[in-house]
DNA sequence: GTTTAAATTAAACAGTTGTTTAATTTCGAA
DNA sequence: TTCGAAATTAAACAACTGTTTAATTTAAAC
C-alpha cells in the first residue's frame, strides 16, 4: 500500500489537517474543505471517495516512516535508561506535529471506530508497544528496571499526560501563563517532555 | 445555582448522557434523545434551552457533590502518601463513573470549549488542582516527597493514563484479554489504578 | 365549572450534511 | 487536428440538523 499521492490529493489532505485539526472531524465538512483548498466539493469524492477515506488517506501519510524511525532508536547503542527518554522525546515530538489527526483518530471517533476501517492505526499501536517491550525488558535483562511493571500501561501514561495537557490547552494556557504559540510549543516540547521522562525513570527505577 | 432537576429532566438527562456516552455530542442529535426518551423533541428546548444547554445541566448534574468529597477527603488524617493513593482512586473512579462526559468534555469539545460557557467546569479544574497542591504540599513539607516536580502535571498524568486506557478500550480489549464489560471495569478499578498510584508514588518520591 | 398556567404536540423553518449526476473543460497522445 | 480519458464544474439529491411556532391537551387553583 503505497502512499502516492498527485498534487492536488496533497493539497487537499494539507486542508484537510488543518480544518479537522481546527473544527474536528464531525465539525469539518466537505464544503469548508473545499473552501478552503479552492477546488469544488465534487473534487473529494472524486479523489478519495468519502469524507472517511480521506481520514484514512491522511492517517497513512501521517504514519508513513514511523516503522523505520522506531528501528533506527532500536538499534542506537545507549544505556536503557536514556533510550527510554529518547523514546519518550520521540512520540511527544512526533504526535505534537500531528495533534488534530491523533485526537480525532484517539478520542473523537473511539465511539465509532469500528466503522471505520483503521486497522493500519491499530497494527501501528502493536508496533509501538513491541518497542518500548523490547527497550524495557533490555533494562530488566540488565538489572536497571524493575520487573513488576505493566508494560502496556506506560504508554498510555506516556501519550496520555501529553493529550490530556493538550486538550485542556485553554486552561494550562492561563495557568502557566503560556501566552504565545510558541511559548506554549517550548512549554511541550522541554518542560511537559522532560516531566513525562522523569515520570516514567522513576515508575522504572524505583522501588519501595 | 441550584440542581433542582424534575422527573422529565432527569428522564432526559439520563437519555442524553447514555447516548453522549454512545455517539458523541455532534453524533447525537435531540431526536435521538427524543425518541429514547419518548418525548417530543420540543421538550428539551423547552426544559434546557438549547442542545449545548443541556449538555452544561449534564455536567453541571455530573460534578455536583465533587467539591465537599474532596474536602473530606482532605480532613483525613492520613500519611502524604496514602492521601495521594486514595485522591487518584478517588479521581479515576469518579470519572470512570461518567466517562461519557468527560470525554465529551476533555476532547470532543476542546475545539469549540470557547464558544461553550463552561466556566463551571474550569472552575472544578482549578479545585482539582488546589487540593492536589495542599496534599503534595503536605508531603514535601514533611520531607517525604521531592520538592522540584511540576505540581500542575501531575493530574495530566493521573487522568491522562486512565483516558488513553478508556480511549483505546477495544486495543487493551483485546491485548489484555478483557472480553467482557466486568472484566475490562475491574481492571480499570484495580490494575489500572494501582499502576497510576504506583506512577504517581515513584514520580514524588524517587530521587537521582 | 371556570380560569390559568404548564406541559405536550405536530408541523414547519431555514440550514447544513455527504454524495451523485450529467455536462463541460482540459490536455496530452495518436 | 482529432480523439479520449482525466479533471472539473454547477446543480441537484435526499436526509438530517437545532430550533421555533401555534395549536392543543393536561391538571391544578380558584
Amino acid at each position: 500500500m503505497k502512499t502516492e499521492f498527485n498534487d492536488k490529493q496533497i493539497q487537499i489532505l494539507e486542508v484537510a489537517e488543518t480544518l479537522f485539526a481546527e473544527n474536528g472531524f464531525d465539525g469539518t465538512s466537505i464544503r469548508d474543505i473545499s473552501k478552503e483548498a479552492k477546488i469544488n466539493i465534487a473534487m473529494v469524492s472524486y479523489y478519495f471517495g468519502s469524507k472517511e477515506r480521506l481520514l484514512e488517506a491522511l492517517v497513512l501519510q501521517k504514519t508513513a516512516g514511523l516503522k523505520l524511525q522506531l528501528e533506527n532508536l532500536l538499534a542506537e547503542n545507549l544505556e536503557p535508561i536514556a533510550k527510554v527518554n529518547k523514546l519518550v522525546a520521540f512520540y511527544v515530538d512526533r504526535i505534537d506535529r500531528s495533534r488534530g489527526i491523533y485526537r480525532i483518530l484517539h478520542f473523537e471517533l473511539s465511539s465509532k471506530k469500528n466503522i471505520l476501517n483503521l486497522q493500519s492505526f491499530s497494527d501501528i499501536k502493536k508496533m509501538n508497544l513491541k518497542s518500548l517491550e523490547i527497550i524495557i525488558k533490555e533494562g530488566q535483562s540488565k538489572g536497571v528496571f524493575r520487573n513488576d511493571v505493566i508494560i502496556p500501561l506506560i504508554t498510555p501514561t506516556i501519550l496520555g499526560t501529553y493529550f490530556h495537557f493538550y486538550m485542556n490547552k485553554p486552561f494550562f494556557e492561563e495557568l502557566l501563563n503560556l501566552k504565545t504559540e510558541a511559548s506554549f510549543n517550548h512549554y511541550i516540547k522541554n518542560d511537559l517532555t522532560k516531566h513525562i521522562q522523569q515520570t516514567i525513570k522513576a515508575l522504572l527505577i524505583y522501588e519501595n
